[in-house]
DNA sequence: TCCTTTTTGATAATAACTCTCACTTGAGTG
DNA sequence: CACTCAAGTGAGAGTTATTATCAAAAAGGA
């Protein structure tokens, strides 16, 4: 994987965005900089950089693919009504250890959904 | 909403099917019985039956819209590679509540993701 | 049966993403 | 530093899931 200007931006605009990103939300925030980068780019660099496992992958939501740099073992919950992706940071060993002992499930990612503090006031 | 002969098969469809099916999946099966269906008709339906509470829209999932017609409080379980959705009956209250205790997260489901045992072996 | 309103089917439109391919660039090599 | 060439880029076409449009058909009450 070669070290592109273009890949160097993408992955800065992910810090930067500190927001569990889309690849929409990459593309606008690094054309400002980069007025030539073409979205294939940052469609192509996102998968490869998930595939390198510089980001993960935290599925589709409200119709667009979003991402995280935050690699660190961690979960999400994702507000049905305004959409946000929040880090939930607590360790369910306990329980993922539970299930995988009754059903052989080997647990990678957890994703809490219902309605957020903000949202249900 | 109507009792329409579309409407009954596809929510049929759903129960017969009892996989977690998309809304491709529901139209191939209908289409089986009532070859005129559009699927127009069967995308129609399927969103009007989850606001109507008679099924639940269990998110995104390789490029599909999933489906379920099993509305009682359960949670699923997303195989990373295989892709099928397993249901998880287990009642995680006491976790939820700590959640909403501290965070203020009104949490009403539970997307598990890893590997099942099938792809583990 | 008639009337009104909802629903349907066909098709066009949209949105997110992927593919293709000629051109460009990164980064080793001499 | 110039050379080489595989990897990467940009532009646009193509694909796939889903939604919008709208005339025709059907549901269900009067």
């Amino acid at each position: 994987m070669r070290n592109t200007i273009q890949r160097q931006l993408i992955l800065q605009a992910m810090k930067e965005l500190d927001i569990h990103a889309s690849a929409e939300q990459v593309y606008q925030h690094v054309v400002q900089q980069h007025p030539t980068i073409s979205k294939a780019t940052v469609y192509r660099n996102l998968s490869q950089m998930v595939e390198a496992g510089e980001l993960i992958n935290i599925g589709n939501l409200d119709g667009q693919t979003h991402f995280d740099h935050n690699c660190h073992a961690h979960h999400h919950f994702i507000c049905e009504t305004c959409k946000r992706i929040v880090d939930v940071e607590y360790d369910f060993a306990d329980v993922l250890a539970k299930i995988q002992g009754i059903d052989g499930f080997a647990i990678s990612n957890i994703a809490f959904s219902g309605v957020c503090s903000t949202c249900k006031a």
